[in-house]
DNA sequence: TGCGCTGTACGAGAAAAGTCGAACCATGGT
DNA sequence: ACCATGGTTCGACTTTTCTCGTACAGCGCA
């Protein structure tokens, strides 16, 4: 299976499935996207380096928070996911026990096309 | 008796330079040009605004920090201006008395394809 | 019932960024 | 000579953000 593409915007997966994924933690709407907020959200080496590898190399769906390797206390990981939810560059969902996140590709693309690929080419 | 200014205070950096532009003031190389350095810089919406004015707003090269209608003190501007700068989004040179600025759009053309666009379709 | 797992909430200290006044500098005009 | 212009530097203050420890909550499982 191809490691995904950034430039487009393949399936929106956000309907209601009936075996059901679980509603989305609260999020901007798309066109309440602002581009200081996303730009801010981007801003951090950590926060680039969780989205790319969320681009990159997911293999399914989402991924919960520990899949990424990063060596700092949980408390600091809750702090940047929640930074690039509340900015809508994550969507993210409790499954169970565990939240899983995935980048609102979709949603980035139609109000600022071509960023979710430069994030997905950066380098550390 | 046209008054002849000291030749002791070796101001040349503001003789015109006929082929060229006076040189730029310090900037990062553009492969020393970082994402999140941007991305940060491109986080505020007064700096973005400034960004976005010179990109569709200018009539020849570059304009002087002035230029821009922003109620700030000046001391905020050369603050934002230099962020900026330091960040490797504007150019500024040094025009005898005036520095003015300009976005480099090819430098961040080449590094990050598509972003320039996406702040000139910015909105406040 | 208790343990291990994932992850949140709160709060405090540290670090970074923004804001702005005041002093200053060089230039050009009158 | 003086003043206005366009802008810098410095220092102080305020605000925001980062970092992380501690405490806690829900679920699954023996």
């Amino acid at each position: 299976m191809p490691p995904v593409t950034t430039g487009r915007a393949d399936r929106v997966r956000v309907l209601p499935e009936p075996p059901g994924l679980p509603t989305p933690l609260p999020e901007p709407a798309v066109d309440a996207l602002r581009l200081e907020a996303v730009m801010g959200a981007l801003s951090d080496p950590l926060r680039l380096r969780i989205v790319r590898t969320l681009l990159l190399e997911r293999e399914e769906f989402d991924h919960p928070c520990g899949w990424f390797a990063l060596d700092r206390p949980k408390s600091s990981l809750t702090h940047h996911f929640r930074a690039l939810r509340d900015a809508g560059v994550l969507r993210q969902r409790q499954y169970g026990l565990e939240r899983r996140s995935e980048v609102r590709i979709a949603d980035l693309e139609a109000r600022f096309p071509g960023l979710v690929a430069l994030v997905a080419a950066w380098t550390p």
